[in-house]
Formats: structure tokens, sequence, C-alpha cells
RNA sequence: GUGGGUGUAGCUCAGGUGGUAGAGCACCGGGUUGUGGCCCCGGUUGUCGUGGGUUCAAGUCCCAUCACUCACCCCA
């Protein structure tokens, strides 16, 4: 038998159904806020990722799938979709008609990584991103539209994690006076934090290693030396999360892997989810639209995880799952030659008709229209054929009418639809 | 990449100290010569994850390997 990849998924009906909600719920919520969808590849350069996301990323470093095409060109299977997002901005000039443009898009993302709880290889997002709008407001707009979005879903024990990772101007002053910090520390550090020490610093704030944790509580925070306009900036937004009455936790340890990110970062995270809390990330990417060629244009956004979302969502989907609306049980040949042509006709009318194609009794055919949840059963016999009439029997009432064969199609829509009212 | 747990029928799981497999559910048929759910009767289903080793004999012991799963790491 021949098995799916490692950490890649089947997602079977039953189960669909929740998925299909969940983005259709999240498209028109974002459609609300005037966001439109785009839709870009799952394959890129090589070194569209490497440049944006970070050569000394986990996910740059290791977690790529990435091969050479016939030609022999590097490319890789999407590990994020704001790079692509960006690169469609760019390369399409979008800007140049209006640099205001705010996008949603869902698909697949690819990393490599050992597969456990909420995270898999192939995995989904819904991502949302905004070009041309400096303001604070718009972040602030953001985590609103996540919150609201996640509270329709039912998505219990929510917490937004906020935080400040600083601008070109402050960031260095403060990646300075940490680096002094850890050098200072650093026999007490755990051996990744001391490899990462020198390589990306922020980076080591994230370790989860109680002893580590229990140094860097001394650690300088990021707050305290944020540049004037960026303090003004944070200042803003945590005002704002107040006023649309968002309850929020700031966070300093929230640093977040892709190097990209610039000032207002946030999560939000969830009790539910065992060791991956975080069902949405995001924050700002000031810098990342001149990087890839564009003009220098600020940008923000963030990514749902979609499989961690459906697990958490506690909406119902059941009744999304569509029963069929008829079984037509027939007996001997003649009788199934025209229940065939029936289920055909049902099916372009809307109606969702199921027969059994072998010839058995009516006995195990009613059992089989019972087991498949059709709430009608249309029985047609050489007795109802001679008489030109078949009985409709509604399973649940036990009712049977007599349906004359001439316009059986027609009727029995009429009948059923309305019966449903 | 590292560590723990698990792998027996389609599903959930039994199978002390080695003697070549079982239950419930599901499925199919019958009890009603043409009427479902409940009940009763009967029936089908397994390379015991895979490969090797020990043994007269391995689902059971040993080794390896793969997969699933949880956690570390990292992130959505």
């Amino acid at each position: 038998m021949i098995q799916l990849i490692r950490g890649f998924k089947d997602i079977l009906p039953g189960e669909v159904e929740r998925w299909q909600q969940i983005e259709k719920i999240a498209a028109s919520r974002f459609e609300d806020f005037g966001f439109k969808e785009i839709r870009i590849p799952m394959m890129e350069r090589t070194e569209l990722f490497a440049r944006s996301i970070g050569e000394d990323t986990d996910i740059v470093e290791k977690e790529m799938y990435t091969f050479p095409d016939r030609k022999g060109d590097l490319i890789t299977l999407r590990p994020e979709a704001t790079a692509s997002v960006v690169r469609s901005y760019v390369q399409h000039k979008m800007f140049a008609k209006d640099p205001v443009q705010k996008f949603y898009t869902i698909g697949p993302m690819f990393r490599r990584e050992r597969p456990q709880k909420g995270r898999y290889r192939q995995f989904y997002q819904i991502n949302v991103e905004v070009f041309g709008v400096a303001s604070p407001l718009i972040d602030v707009q953001l985590i609103f539209m996540l919150v609201t979005l996640f509270t329709r879903l039912a998505v219990a024990d929510l917490k937004a994690h906020i935080n400040s990772l600083g601008c070109p101007a402050c960031r260095p002053n403060y990646r300075a006076a940490l680096s002094k910090f850890l050098a200072a520390i650093s026999n007490k550090l755990c051996s990744d934090c001391r490899r990462r020490r020198r390589r990306n610093p922020l980076r080591v704030l994230d370790c989860k290693v109680p002893s580590c944790r229990e140094v860097l509580a001394e650690a300088p925070s990021i707050i305290d030396y944020l540049c004037d306009y960026c303090q003004e900036d944070f200042a803003k937004v945590q005002e704002f999360l107040k006023k649309l009455q968002i309850p929020f936790l700031v966070d300093k340890r929230l640093v977040r892997g892709l190097d990209y990110y610039t000032r207002t970062t946030f999560e939000i995270q969830t009790g539910s989810l065992g060791a991956q809390s975080a069902v949405a990330g995001g924050g700002r990417y000031d810098g990342l639209v001149k990087m890839l060629g564009g003009p220098d244009l600020p940008a923000t956004g963030f990514a749902i995880g979609l499989d961690r979302l459906a697990e958490v969502a506690e909406i119902r989907h059941s009744e999304f799952i569509r029963m069929p609306d008829l079984f037509v049980a027939a007996l001997g040949e003649q009788s199934q030659d025209k229940a065939f042509e029936w289920i055909c006709q049902f099916g372009r009318q809307g109606l969702v008709a199921e027969m059994d194609f072998e010839d058995r009794s009516l006995k195990s055919q009613m059992k089989r229209a019972d087991k498949i949840g059709a709430t009608h059963v249309l029985i047609v016999g050489d007795q109802e054929l001679q008489e030109g009439a078949v009985i409709l029997r509604n399973m649940l009432t036990k009712e049977q009418t007599l349906i004359p064969i001439k316009e059986v199609v027609d009727r029995v829509k009429t009948y059923i639809k309305r019966e449903a009212q």
C-alpha cells in the first residue's frame, strides 16, 4: 500500500465541511473590511524566500522543500505566503495605480519540520496583507478583524499578544545592548542560545529552556530602547486596542522567526492546542517591499493557521454535510433503467438522489436508504410501472403518496421542496 | 535534528510466564414471496507495521527499520 507523505494529510468528507465553513466565513469577513482575494503560485524561485525570510532563519536554513527544476533553476515550495504577495505587488507595479492595496489569500504552505499536534509539513494558511499604510491604526484593525473572526468561529480561550520590534533607527541600539548583556551571561545560556547569540541575538529571547528564561528575566527590554516614533506608534496600537475593547497582553518575548518584521508584531494564542499555541501571527514589515525591488512603502499583515483553527473552532459543521433528499429503490431491470434516468434528472434539478446499482431486495435497498440518511424513498417496481404511479415514502413520518410516472421529477421535486418548509 | 509513547480485522481493542489469533461495532444475507431504524439467526474479513535473529515452535523474546503520535526546537 502506498501511503501519503509524512506530515501530509487528507481532509476527508465530514471534516472538509468544517474547513469550507471556516474559509467561507473568513473570506466574507475580510471582504467586509475591503480586502480582495489574490491567488499566487505555490512555488517560487528559492532566492525570493531566502532574501525575504532571512538566510539565518530556521525556515530557510533547514525547513524548505527546495530542488532544481529540469533546467537547473532552484525552486522552492513556499514555506509562507507573504513573500509571494509582495513579489506580486512589486512585479505588477500595483503601487503605481494605488499604493494602498489590501489582499487575502488561502492555500497550502510547506515546511519540512518534525510533525506534531497542529504542525504539518503541508499546512494551510489564510494570509492577509496591507500595502501602503504606515499608520498603526491599520495594525489595530487587523488584530480587531482577527479577534472578532475567531469569536465568530467560537474559538475558546483567546489571547492577543503584542510587541514592538522597533525600526531600523532604534533596533540596532537595542541589539547592541542585548548583545552586550548576552555576552556577559553567555556561560549561563544553553548551547543553542550561545550559538544564536551572535547571528540573531533577538531570538535568544524566545528560548524556552528554564535556565535561560531565568537569566533572561534581567535582559534589557526592547520597549525601553524604542525611538520616539516607534514608542508613539506602539502606544497608539495599545490605545486603540483598548478603545475597541480587545483584550491584549504586551509580550516582550514575542520575537518571531522571520527577519522582515518591524515595529508591531502580534500573535493570537489559544490554550487548547497543546504546545502549538499560536493560531495566527503577524506584524508590520515596512522594509520588505523595497528589499524586493519595489518603492519604499510600508506593509503589514498576518497569517492564520487553518489546520489549527479547524481544530479549535467550535462551529457546528454537521448541518452543512448534505444528506440525500431521495433514494430511488428500484425492483427489476426495467425499473432500474427508469430509476437511473430519474436520478440524473433529480441531480440536474438540485435534488441529491441516490440509487442502488445492484439488483437487491427492497428490504436491503430500504436499509441502504436509511443508512445514507435519505429523507425520502421513491419505490418503483413492475407493479408501479404497470399502474403508472410510483410510491414516495417520507422516511421520517412513514407517509406514502402515489406520484404519477409521467411527471415524477417535477412532482417529487415540488413535493419535497414544499415539505421542507 | 533529539527524546518518550504506540503499531493485532474497515473501526475500537483483548490476546499472564513463547505452542502459528479473538470480541464488540461495521459490512453482507436471512427471519417478512415488495418497505428502513429495534430484535433474532447466519456469514465474510487479518502478509499480527516491515525485515532479520533466537527457538522444535514467535502476535508474544532480541535487533534493526518504517509509520503514527506527543514533546523539545521553531512557527501558523
